[in-house]
DNA sequence: CCAGTCGCTATTTTT
DNA sequence: TAGCGACTGG
C-alpha cells in the first residue's frame, strides 16, 4: 500500500525475456562484450535484460531501498547488477559491501559480479561476505581498540558442538540436572538471548521465575568458560560486533567511511543483532532510532567528495521468512520503512521460474498469511501442468508413488538431478530413500552431517585448535584421551579439579599433574607423553616454529603430522574396513589445508583484511600460526563445503528449510498432514502457523514445471502408526489450479505393490488380497503382503546362499530369509559371526562368487 | 579403563 | 525407530 510505484527507467531498456529462469539468467550475467571505458562499464550492458522494476532497483543507488523479491524474481541478479552499476557510476569497489547469510550465496554473488565486471582491477576490494565472517574480521581487527572483554585478536570461534559441551559443563558446575534443564533447550535460550542483544546481566534482570534465574546463571557460567578459552560462539560474533559498533565511535566511523554502500541479502532472515549492525553501519548512531536519510549529515569521509552515506539496500521476501525459530525477526523487513523513513520500496513480483498453475497455487496459499507485505505474484511463463495432490495410504505407498511419479516425468527428457523431494522433518526421508534404492535411482541427501561435522574430522580439528590456542578447553578435553592413551575420566576429573584450585587452564594443570597429584606411574607417564607431543608440535622447545613465516606446504605438513603422531590415523586403521572412509576423510582434510594455504592471500580476498583505510596496504608474511588460525576460522565458518550440490546427477532429498533458494524442474513434497506441516508445535504456539505456511510456500515455489504434493492417511512415526489429518494447507490451494486424487485406500480394493501406478490411476484389484482398511479408519496394519523380493542396493534380488557385503559387518553369506513386511535374513559374516538383518534397512550389496 | 546395555526423548539448523 | 547419555560388569 505504501509502496512506490515503479517509475520509468532512465535508460532505454531492451525487451526482457520473462521466460528465463534464475538458472538461465546466470548465463546472461556474462562479462560485457563491448569495450570498457577506463573509468567503468557500459551501463547498457549492466541493465540489459532487466525488467523495469529490476532496472529501477539497480539504479536506485542513493538512500535506503527495500526490494521485495518474490521467489524466482531475479533477486541475485538485481544485487549483482547493482554492484556493477555502482562501480560503473564511479564508486570505488572497496566502498561497496554485500552481506549474505551463507557462504554459498556469497560465493555465487562474488562470482557473478566478477563475470559482470570482467577481469581487471575495477572490482578490487569489493566486500561480499557473510555476516558472521564480516564480524569475525572486524572483531579481530579492532580487538585492541574496542577492548573486547576477555578476548584477544586471536580468539577462537566455537561451533554448536563446542557450545553444547560448554553448556553441559556449566550445568554440571551449577549442579543442575540435565533432566530439568535439557542442554539443547538451555543453549537455545542462551542463543535467543544473544540474538536479542541480551548479555547475561540483562538476561538476569528479565528472568523472573525460578527456571529463568537458573538459566541466567548457566548463561553467566557459559560465558565465563567461553572467555576463559579465549573463544566466542557464533552468536557472540554478531552481539559483540553490534556492541563494538555502538560503543566505539572510532570503529563505527572507520567502518562507515569504508563502506558507503551496503547491501543485505535475505533481509527477512536478519535477527535483532544483525539489524543493529546494519543500522549502525547505515548511519544510526545507536542502532535503534530510525535513520532518516534526509536528516543525515554529509559524510565526514574525506574521499567521498561530499556524497551522503547511509546507502542501505536490503533485499528479501517476508513470505520466505522461515527461520523465526532461530531468532530471525520478520519485523525487520516488515518495518523497514519505519526504520528508514525515506526508504524507497520496489516489489519484484514477476516470477521467471515456475509455470502459471504453480504460481497461482503458491499465491493463493500465502495470501492466507496476515503478517506480510501484500505483493502480486505473477508470471508470463506457460500455463503448465497443475500441481497434483494425492492422498495415499501410508508412507510406503507415498514413497512408491513419489518414485513412480519421478520415473514417469523423467521419461519426458529430464534427468534425475532435475528432481527433489522435500519433507518437513528429516525422519521422513528414510522411506523415500528406501523406495529410491529399491528402484536403483540415484539420490543424494542434503544432510546435516557435513564434512567438518564428522567425528574423525572433529577430532583432528580439535588437535589443531589446541595447537593454535592452548586455552581451548573443549578441544583439549576432546582429544586428551582420543585415541585412548590411558588418561581416563577419573584422572581427568582430578586434573580439572586441580585447574580450578589453582585457577589455571586445564592444559597447565595437565603439565603440573605429575608433581601435584599422586598418580599411578603409568598414568603420569601417559600425561607427560601427551604434553610432550603437543609441545613438539607447537615447537615450544624449538624456538617457536609456529611463529616463523610459513613455508610453502607447511600447514598441510603440520596437519598431516598431527593426524599421524596423535595416533588418530592408527586408531582408524586398526578399526579396519568399516572405518576406511574415515581415513580418506582425514586425507581430505590434509588436502583442504593445502588448498587453503595455496590460495591464502589476505589482500585479494574480498572478505579478507582489505584496508579499512584505502591507502593502507597490507604487506605481511603470515606465520604458520596465523595461517593455522586462518584455516581454523575458515573451516568453522564455512561448514557446508560439501553440502547441497544438486548437480550430481541424482534426485535430491532435503528438508523444506534446506530447499530455500533452490529450484528444480520437478518437486515432490511429502507429508502434508496436520502436526507435520504445519508442525505439531503450532498446537502450543499458534503464532507459528504463518511460518509453517511460509515453509509450505517455499516448497511450492521451488518447482519449475511439475509439483506433486502427498498426504498420507496413516503414518508411522517413532515406531507408532497413527491416523493422520490432511494438512489445512492442502485445502488452501485453489481447486482450479490443482488436481486432487484420493488413493488413501478407504473401501479400496487391495493393490499390488509391484504394479507401477500413476498417481491418478485407479488401483488394480488383486484377488485374495482384501481391503486392509475398514471405512471407519480402524487400523489394520498386519498382513500387508510383500510381493517385492528383497533386493540389494543395486536392485539385484537376494536369495539364500548369495554372497553379500554389509556396510558395517563386511562379507557374509545369506542363510535363510523370512517373509513378511520386514523380511529378515540370517547372514553368516566372515568376520563378525551370524546376524539377523532386516533386509529393508540393510544396505546389502551382492558380491559375485 | 572400556564396551556393551538400558531407558529416555524426540522439528527445522544459513553461521 | 534411533541416537544419546547413564550405568554396569569385565
Amino acid at each position: 500500500m505504501d509502496m512506490d510505484v515503479a517509475q520509468i527507467p532512465m535508460h532505454p531498456l531492451p525487451p526482457h525475456h520473462p521466460d528465463t529462469s534464475e538458472a538461465q539468467q546466470a548465463f546472461d550475467d556474462l562479462p560485457p562484450m563491448k569495450t570498457q571505458t577506463p573509468g567503468g562499464l557500459d551501463v547498457h550492458d549492466i541493465l540489459a535484460g532487466l525488467t523495469q522494476p529490476q532496472a529501477e532497483a539497480v539504479q536506485h543507488t542513493e538512500g535506503p531501498l527495500l526490494v521485495l523479491a518474490g521467489p524466482g524474481s531475479g533477486k541475485t541478479r538485481v544485487i549483482t547488477r547493482r554492484m556493477a552499476y555502482l562501480i560503473s557510476c564511479g564508486i570505488p569497489a572497496w566502498q561497496i559491501m554485500a552481506l549474505t547469510f551463507t557462504n554459498k550465496a556469497a560465493a555465487e554473488m562474488r562470482e557473478r559480479v566478477v563475470h559482470l565486471l570482467g577481469p581487471g582491477v575495477v572490482g578490487r576490494g569489493l566486500t561480499v561476505t557473510t555476516f558472521h565472517a564480516l564480524c569475525a574480521r572486524l572483531l579481530r581487527k579492532f580487538a585492541e581498540i574496542a577492548k573486547l572483554p576477555g578476548l584477544t585478536a586471536t580468539f577462537a570461534i566455537y561451533d554448536s558442538d563446542d557450545q553444547m559441551a560448554l553448556v553441559k559443563k556449566a550445568l554440571e558446575e551449577l549442579n543442575l540436572s540435565t533432566q530439568n534443564f535439557p542442554p539443547r533447550s538451555v543453549l537455545s535460550q542462551i542463543s535467543n538471548a544473544k540474538n536479542e542483544l541480551l548479555g547475561p546481566e540483562e538476561f538476569a534482570t528479565q528472568a523472573f521465575d525460578f527456571q529463568g534465574r537458573q538459566i541466567a546463571k548457566v548463561y553467566t557460567a557459559y560465558q565465563r568458560s567461553l572467555r576463559a578459552a579465549n573463544a566466542v560462539d557464533f552468536d557472540d560474533l554478531l552481539l559483540l560486533t553490534a556492541q563494538m559498533l555502538r560503543t566505539s565511535p572510532e570503529v563505527r566511523e572507520s567502518c562507515r567511511r569504508r563502506w558507503q554502500y551496503l547491501m543485505i541479502d535475505e533481509y527477512q532472515d536478519t535477527n535483532r543483532a544483525q539489524f543493529r549492525i546494519a543500522s549502525l553501519l547505515a548511519g544510526s548512531d545507536d542502532g535503534v532510532a530510525p535513520v532518516d536519510h534526509a536528516a543525515v549529515p554529509i559524510s565526514r569521509g574525506g574521499n567521498s567528495g561530499g556524497r551522503k552515506t547511509r546507502n542501505i539496500c536490503v533485499v528479501g521476501d517476508p513470505d520466505q521468512s522461515i527461520y523465526g525459530w532461530r531468532g530471525a525477526d520478520i519485523e525487520n523487513i516488515l518495518q523497514f520503512e519505519k526504520h528508514f523513513p525515506s526508504a524507497k520500496v520496489i516489489a519484484l513480483g514477476e516470477n521467471f521460474r515456475s509455470t502459471k498453475h504453480i504460481i497461482a497455487a503458491a499465491d493463493a496459499l500465502i495470501r492466507n498469511n496476515v503478517k506480510r507485505k501484500a505483493k502480486d505474484l505473477f508470471t508470463s511463463n506457460a500455463q503448465g501442468a497443475k500441481p497434483e495432490i494425492v492422498i495415499c495410504r501410508d508412507e510406503h505407498h507415498e514413497a512408491r508413488l513419489v518414485v513412480d511419479w519421478i520415473k514417469e516425468i523423467r521419461s519426458d527428457g529430464l534427468a534425475w538431478k532435475d528432481f527433489a523431494v522435500f519433507y518437513r522433518t528429516n525422519a521422513l526421508s528414510r522411506v523415500v530413500e528406501e523406495a529410491l534404492r529399491n528402484d536403483g535411482i540415484p539420490y543424494a541427501i542434503a544432510r546435516g552431517t557435513a564434512f567438518y561435522q564428522r567425528e574423525e574430522i572433529k577430532h583432528a580439528v580439535a588437535y589443531l585448535r589446541v595447537v593454535a590456542n592452548p586455552a581451548d578447553e573443549v578441544s583439549l578435553l576432546r582429544i586428551v584421551n582420543t585415541p585412548a592413551r590411558g588418561i581416563g575420566d577419573t584422572t581427568l576429573e582430578r586434573v580439572k579439579q586441580l585447574a580450578i584450585e589453582r585457577d589455571t587452564r586445564v592444559m597447565d594443570a595437565l603439565r603440573a599433574a605429575g608433581d601435584a597429584l599422586k598418580l599411578a606411574p603409568r598414568t603420569g607417564q601417559s600425561i607427560s607423553k601427551f604434553v610432550a607431543m603437543l609441545d613438539d608440535w607447537t615447537g615450544i622447545h624449538a624456538e617457536g616454529m609456529l611463529r616463523a613465516p610459513a613455508a610453502d606446504g607447511s600447514l598441510a605438513e603440520l596437519v598431516e603430522r598431527i593426524i599421524r603422531e596423535s595416533g588418530l590415523e592408527e586408531m582408524y586403521r586398526a578399526a579396519g574396513e568399516t572405518e576406511a572412509e574415515r581415513l580418506d576423510n582425514l586425507a581430505e582434510l590434509v588436502s583442504s589445508a593445502r588448498e587453503f594455504e595455496e590460495n591464502y592471500d589476505p589482500a585479494s580476498d574480498p572478505a579478507g583484511d582489505a584496508p579499512l583505510n584505502p591507502d593502507e596496504i597490507p604487506v605481511h608474511e603470515p606465520s604458520l600460526l596465523e595461517l593455522l588460525r586462518g584455516y581454523l576460522e575458515r573451516i568453522t565458518l564455512v561448514s557446508d563445503a560439501d553440502s547441497v550440490d544438486p548437480d550430481q546427477g541424482a534426485v535430491t532429498l532435503m528438508t523444506l528449510h534446506a530447499a530455500k533458494g533452490l529450484e528444480f524442474q520437478g518437486v515432490a513434497m511429502i507429508g502434508l498432514e496436520e502436526n507435520l506441516l504445519p508442525h505439531a508445535r503450532v498446537q502450543e504456539n499458534p503464532s507459528e502457523l504463518e511460518e509453517e505456511r511460509r515453509l509450505c510456500f517455499v516448497g511450492v515455489t521451488r518447482a519449475m514445471k511439475r509439483l506433486l504434493i502427498t498426504s498420507s492417511r496413516y503414518r508411522t512415526i517413532r515406531g507408532i502408526t497413527e491416523r493422520t489429518m490432511e494438512s489445512r494447507f492442502l485445502h488452501e490451494l485453489p481447486k482450479q489450479h490443482v488436481t486432487m486424487s484420493d488413493q488413501g485406500g478407504f473401501s479400496e480394493p487391495g493393490w499390488d505393490d509391484d504394479a507401477p501406478r500413476r498417481p491418478t490411476s485407479r488401483l488394480a484389484s488383486a484377488p485374495g488380497d482384501g481391503p486392509r482398511f475398514v471405512p471407519d479408519g480402524a487400523q489394520v496394519r498386519s498382513g500387508r503382503p510383500v510381493i517385492n523380493a528383497p533386493k540389494d542396493i543395486r536392485g539385484t534380488p537376494l536369495s539364500v546362499g548369495m554372497l553379500v557385503r554389509h556396510p558395517q559387518f563386511g562379507l557374509g553369506r545369506i542363510g535363510n530369509i523370512s517373509s513378511g513386511a520386514d523380511a529378515r535374513a540370517q547372514i553368516q559374516f566372515r568376520d563378525v559371526g551370524t546376524k539377523t538383518i532386516v533386509l529393508a534397512y540393510a544396505r546389502l550389496e551382492r558380491v559375485e562368487g
